[in-house]
DNA sequence: TAGACGTGGAA
DNA sequence: TTTCCAAGTCT
């Protein structure tokens, strides 16, 4: 879940996840469906598909235990070089390297290491793992995350109550705001379209469900039209779901990753419930219950605003 | 290896 | 308002 993610934004949905799948054999029985919806509105939605994924395998092939073993984490579904690196090291006391974000600036500012990410990512490994010590590599790993979390951090660092001033290379020779040194950027897209939101005439709202892999995969979605980069002013309504009396209902923005989404909203009430369709009905009051990603509640709050909570961050 | 892949908060 | 970024992974 903290991949490319907050522990803000963690929080609350690994409370969620450790209450309903307290095990990995809890969450290797549990639904994908189920899955998929406890994850809504958390993002990269491809790392819930390869979490359940990885419970199966562990279930299945590691009798529920986690292999103590860096190339067989690794091998694991959604496991990449740092999660089996933390793994290894925080549970099970192997003295690897650890890197993530945080270590990545601290030991590029440590070393100035001017090398570009990602190109400098062999280098910090290596100095990452002559720093890790035999004994409590795990807590060595946590305490420089942390340290970069805190202390040494992207933009005005605490360098002057930085444990590691004295040996900072970065901070005795330059500016260690300078490093790491990353690619520059690319602009990012303007996409269009348009999205549909059908009521019924009992208060239901048509969904339907999005391939499993891609963008969103597994998620569930109110219609749309293809998401194009054309700049005219088309309706899009030739793309509508089915035959309706669609009226104009705003728009929205959301931005991904790599392009920003400008959505034009339809709305349709009394619309009659058509066995011919592949999504299925559903009452506004238990839209909360949907795999719904950030950019459809958008869409949905468009066409009907009180159709959402509004939700308190716990404090 | 560079692009795909979400979202929300901070500066 | 815009840009950056957060316990990255996969293809």
């Amino acid at each position: 879940m903290l991949q490319q993610t907050t522990v803000e934004a963690v929080k609350p949905y690994f409370l969620g996840f450790i209450h309903k799948w307290p095990t990995i054999l809890d969450l290797a029985a549990a639904s994908q469906d189920d899955v998929m919806r406890a994850w809504a509105g958390l993002g990269y939605y491809s790392r819930a598909r390869n979490l359940k994924k990885c419970a199966d395998i562990v279930a299945e092939n590691f009798d529920g235990h986690f292999p103590a073993d860096l190339a067989q984490l690794k091998s694991l579904p959604g496991i990449g070089d740092y999660t089996a690196a933390a793994i290894a090291s925080i549970a099970f006391d192997m003295p690897v390297a650890v890197v993530d974000g945080n270590v990545e600036r601290v030991i590029t500012r440590l070393y100035a290491l001017s090398t570009p990410l990602p190109a400098a990512k062999p280098d910090i490994r290596r100095l990452m793992q002559a720093l890790t010590p035999d004994k409590r590599s795990g807590d060595f790993a946590q305490a420089m995350m942390d340290l970069g979390a805190t202390i040494c951090t992207p933009r005005r660092p605490a360098c002057v109550i930085c444990p590691l001033n004295d040996n900072c290379e970065a901070l005795k020779t330059t500016d260690p705001e300078f490093f790491p040194v990353k690619a520059p950027k690319k602009r990012k897209p303007v996409r269009m379209g348009a999205a549909f939101v059908a009521i019924s005439g009992n208060g239901e709202v048509y969904l339907r469900g999005r391939a499993q892999t891609g963008l969103l995969g597994g998620m569930t979605e109110v219609p749309t039209t293809e998401w194009t980069s054309r700049a005219d002013g088309e309706t899009g309504i030739d793309a509508a779901p089915f035959e309706a009396e669609w009226t104009s209902s705003g728009a929205i923005t959301h931005i991904f990753t790599h392009f920003e989404l400008r959505l034009t909203i339809y709305k349709a009430q009394n619309v009659q419930k058509l066995a011919s369709n592949d999504g299925w009905w559903i009452s506004v009051e238990n839209l909360d219950n949907e795999a719904l990603p950030t950019v459809m509640k958008k869409a949905i709050a468009a066409a009907i605003p009180d159709a959402f909570e509004k939700r308190r961050k716990e404090a």
